[in-house]
DNA sequence: GTGAAAGCGCTAACAA
DNA sequence: TTGTTAGCGCTTTCAC
């Protein structure tokens, strides 16, 4: 069934069936409706690589996230995916599994693909990826890397605002030890969260302590480790804020298991506040990055692009804020 | 840069490039040599738009699952695209959101991309667009629907043989009252999954009560909804199995919550495994369902009528098996 | 071993 | 308002 079929039955050439299925006001109603009826009838669906082809255009997005099991994607994914099927685009989803080498071989996936577009969630990225795809003109919107161009935008995070917010909360229950577990090194995402956070406490009027800067990987079992480090310590901070909140689900698994209480023993802060924050116990304080904005700027940002791929980039922010649940409470009376 | 360019650059025809390309044997090395060559400086991708439509088939998969959300699915399909991106094959992902009203249009989304099968997770299904795939002769694979006919095969999970173990551990640990909280109503995988519930517990020579059936929805809130009625009632279960991990999840909260503790008040069994389950505390004694077999089998059934895509489907089986945590334990002394 | 050429199904410019 | 037609870029006979 192709849409010469259609047009021979309904009685009219492809042209106008063309016309027809793509809405154009140029046909007679009655012609129209004759065509629609034909095209319901034989159940007719489109061939997409036929239009691709022609328009150049596939009417698809392809999105590549580092890490599907850290749950903040997933719920990323399904925003940005309902957003997209409103518009009636499609979805080339990637995952680069945080292995930089992966990430050349799926953005030639997706060229291949004619994606119209690439949100790029992924920090392992380095020029030459991003070189072949200003060659080949596909726009790209990163996260957080903070450089636009040619047919490049930036969706930023503002850390500071949420990190404010959470040193400002510990520093009210009395915390004056404020330690951090970050992200894996290296990541440019991961310096922009450190960098937040030191400027947060100094603005708190509190002493930033190296030794109480963690680094992590962005999972469960960074936060493990960096706790396990951090409780080995004689002079240890009393708060402790995560890059993200697996981490600081795994900075509080080794804290029940080495018998401390959360809050009473130490407070925690995650960021992202995933649907598990809530979840598990206690209920932990989190800084909000609010995903369905985010998916909702990737969208904007990549259809500013839609007439012009070569259009000049923009940053766009997204601010963070503090979610207080139970995981904080007032700073022990220990040295 | 199209397939032309690179053959005029190399001083051979546009045959000659795609057969190099395809890596057919039939060019002279030297000439596949002096190809390649030019392919590399250009950095030439192919536009696979084109190829599909001449060739007709798209070297992608469609996968529909019902909700990303639950981190089961995002468990699978991270390991189903790891399959597929070794075969060179890209991944269509969409989420029905539990509506059913989504697979139509999802379905048809796919059929416009000329997916070569699709991998149906998703519940929700009714005949007309299983109808709407085979007269398009696009091979669908679902999960536990055991229906099976051209182009049409199952993956099926053997609930019993987990189910067993998990009713049998439980009654080594003299719980005599199983109760059960099941999937969403209506839907056949929530039947299967009950009807081995209940056989298990017959095998193992105990007494069902329907009064311990209850109904949630494969989300934590269906768990928490159930176990509030259980508390409720006079005469309880000691120990209790749900019909996946996220489920379990529900009820534990709602026991903490109420001041019970897992597993001296009431032992808990989860289904899926999912990597949460052994993050939760207490950790979860769960049924094991295998997700990489799982996503293999899929790929594997899929790839059976990669030639034919009329010809006869199988039914595949995953077992299932009990892992064994810390929610579980002796039942207690109450009536 | 290599090239010429037809055509996959659709769209848009142009013609009527 | 509708039809004719020329490709979009690739693959694959068929000819040489």
């Amino acid at each position: 069934m192709d849409m010469r079929a259609i047009a021979k039955i309904a009685g009219v050439s492809s042209a106008t069936v063309s016309r027809v299925i793509s809405g154009s006001s140029l046909v007679r109603t009655a012609t129209a409706e004759r065509v629609r009826r034909v095209v319901d009838e034989w159940k007719y669906v489109p061939n997409g690589s036929a239009s691709t082809l022609k328009y150049g255009r596939s009417n698809s997005y392809g999105l590549i996230i580092p890490d599907i099991l850290n749950p903040f994607f997933p719920e990323f994914i399904g925003k940005f995916e309902g957003i997209l099927v409103a518009k009636s685009q499609d979805m080339l989803l990637a995952t680069t599994d945080l292995q930089a080498a992966r990430m050349q071989h799926t953005i030639r996936r997706m060229l291949v693909r004619q994606v119209d577009g690439i949100a790029l969630l992924a920090a392992e990225i380095e020029t030459e990826p991003i070189e072949t795809l200003i060659r080949n003109r596909v726009p790209l919107v990163t996260l957080d890397r903070r450089l636009v161009g040619r047919g490049l935008s930036d969706v930023s995070i503002n850390y500071l605002r949420g990190m404010i917010q959470a040193v400002e909360h510990l520093s009210q229950l009395r915390h004056k030890k404020i330690g951090y577990i970050g992200g894996s090194a290296g990541l440019t995402i991961s310096d922009h969260r450190t960098q937040a956070f030191v400027k947060a406490v100094e603005r708190a009027g509190l002493k930033v302590e190296p030794k109480f800067l963690f680094v992590g990987n962005y999972r469960v079992s960074g936060g493990e480790t960096a706790m396990a480090e951090l409780l080995a310590m004689k002079d240890r901070p009393t708060a402790i804020i995560a890059a993200n909140d697996v981490t600081a689900i795994g900075a509080m698994r080794v804290l029940h298991r080495e018998g401390f209480s959360v809050p009473h023993d130490f407070s925690l802060v995650g960021f992202d506040n995933i649907e598990l924050s809530a979840i598990v116990s206690p209920p932990l304080t989190t800084i909000q990055l609010p995903r369905h904005e985010l998916a909702k700027m990737f969208v904007t940002a990549l259809e500013c692009f839609s007439t012009d791929p070569d259009a000049a980039g923009k940053r766009y922010t997204v601010k963070t804020s503090l979610v207080v649940r139970s995981s904080t409470g007032p700073s022990p009376r220990r040295s």
